[in-house]
DNA sequence: CTGTTAGCGCATTCAA
DNA sequence: TTGAATGCGCTAACAG
């Protein structure tokens, strides 16, 4: 049975309040009482009850980030490790602790009740999804990574249509008219078990924008094929198998993650692909190791540790009754060796 | 001002008990009570406090990860991402949530204190630091991952030293005498401020146990030399530069981390060096993109993944009054072809 | 500088 | 099946 701070009061012969202030407000009291009080809680091994003073305080000095999917799959991802450390960063400035919430199956109601922060940040949760609600409900501070704007909802993120846009001219501009892209699946959770993302529609939009103006279109009967993929590593490999198999093979492959593109290395290098004289390949993310793939991988640039930091810095301000506005950060395209003239041009 | 079970009990015309019932234990309630309680409740947006309730319950039902950096430095090393994986693979499973709890520089003791945890792991920190003693006083069931074998303490780690002793024989066995090593700065800290690690003595020893097989040695007048790095590939670099700017140029480098291989492998290619042609380069780890660097790079695997689960394992052991003992995990060799012979071989 | 007195919001034993 | 009472451990007005 571990000492409280009545133990301690009684021992020392002083009431609560003085053994209260002897931890967090020592200028309150005498020196000699201060001295005491201590000596004592040391010889009793006294800790203050950080839930109790969480009750008291009404603060918890932590918040949430809320993971679209179990946390071993999403840090499969090192993008998002680089989120990760631009909230981290914020909450060490700010003293703030955080606390990883997964989304359980069916108890994610549960989780997101008893979460234990003063804020809370999604990854790929967008507007209208119910978890949203529920922190309305709880009153709880919010603000979404890649959520999509959307009125009285903070955002961070990029202007995906316009960064995908850009991508693909990039591939069309090399002569590419076979296409294989590889979207992502999973990446965002709505309450009901489906998956759906806002990500996924808004960059689809941006490579058709690119594709019309080439007066082309995507589609079965067409050399421009969309696949829907896991970000990982793996299925990267797995789907490029099977795209590779084609009898029609793509000149090019967009991977919307990075990390997807290093199984499509694999599976190259296996082939006998070259990259990218059989084969161009892009990426999406600008991981911290794209850069030294072999070749080098060409990739739409994303701030993943501003996209953290500036997020948390945002829920930050809402926590503290300020009204920040959603923030949408720059991208930038990446043109390295694995982007190529399509074969025969 | 959010509502209470107390306004919900008022509104509803039952007491406060029942209202708890409704939410924690519905059967022990008539269904026409429950109901209006609910109704009631969705119309108030009452949920329950958190934090009240865990002072309640004595359970937060979340476990604290105590880094040894600041979270933007540690993520910097794609390992440490694996291990996080494995604890998130079984707080996902026990329903807990994961807090990450920073060493923020003087206010340590205070992270430690507030941390509302039923239990805590550590990442590099060994026997003897003062950090440990806060765990005890606060009667919070700890595991330490990498932190060294000790009496009383739960400890998942690997054999540092006999890993290490044969990544050596495997450089000497290829002719190499030139030999730079960088070990691993910083990755554990002390109370004091300062940094030691019970891995890097563990791992030189490994070293020097092959070295002396061999009648060598290290120091300024031999061929092999120690240069304490930065886990980071901006670091592998730095030292790179430095290294294989000296008169007697290594003809190997070993890593202790394989995220600093890849600075390495940047400045060979800046110095038109070729791997393993010039120079031989050995990490440790094996983080998943190893194998797909240029040219693969030969490490010693550790087992990221499951030092993380089995550690979580152990603590939730640990918190449900078990009496789990300390685990040792296996390495593995990987020889790629970053490994060649000592070039005149 | 120190003590008294209320809460904070919920869970739970014991009666009814 | 429900309610009253008590406790969880701490903070913070408000007095003195």
């Amino acid at each position: 049975m571990r000492a409280t701070i009545n133990d301690i009061a009684r021992q020392a012969g002083v009431s609560k309040t003085t053994v209260s202030f002897a931890f967090n407000n020592p200028s309150k009291i005498s020196q000699e009482t201060y001295a005491r009080i201590m000596s004592i809680a040391q010889e009793l091994g006294y800790v203050p009850d950080p839930v109790a003073r969480t009750l008291a305080m009404k603060q918890t000095g932590s918040i949430g980030l809320l993971l679209p999917q179990a946390i071993q799959e999403v840090f499969l991802n090192p993008y998002i490790g680089e989120i990760l450390r631009g909230i981290g960063f914020v909450c060490d400035h700010e003293g703030l602790s955080l606390s990883v919430l997964s989304p359980l199956k069916g108890v994610l109601t549960q989780t997101i009740r008893n979460a234990a922060v003063d804020g809370i940040m999604t990854l790929g949760i967008g507007p209208g999804m119910s978890v949203l609600e529920l922190f309305h409900q709880r009153g709880l501070p919010f603000v979404t990574i890649d959520g999509g704007n959307a009125e009285g909802i903070v955002n961070v993120g990029i202007d995906e249509q316009a960064s995908s846009e850009r991508l693909m001219n990039a591939i069309l501009s090399q002569g590419h008219r076979d296409i294989a892209i590889f979207m992502l699946k999973n990446v965002t959770l709505s309450e009901n078990g489906d998956h759906f993302s806002l990500t996924n529609d808004n960059r689809l939009s941006g490579f058709n924008a690119a594709l019309q103006r080439h007066g082309l279109s995507m589609g079965a009967h067409t050399g421009i094929q969309v696949y829907h993929t896991e970000v990982s590593m793996r299925s990267g490999r797995e789907t490029a198998r099977e795209v590779l198999a084609r009898p029609r093979r793509p000149t090019a492959i967009i991977c919307l993650a990075d990390i997807q593109a290093v199984g499509v290395y694999e599976e190259c290098k296996v082939l006998g692909l070259s990259i990218p004289g059989d084969i161009s390949v892009f990426g999406f993310d600008d991981i911290p190791l794209s850069p030294f793939l072999s070749p080098p991988l060409a990739t739409v640039h994303q701030p993943g540790f501003r996209k953290g930091e500036t997020a948390t810095r945002l829920l930050v301000d809402l926590i503290n009754k300020k009204t920040p506005t959603s923030v949408t950060l720059e991208t930038e395209l990446i043109l390295r060796e694995s982007l190529g003239p399509a074969p025969g041009l």
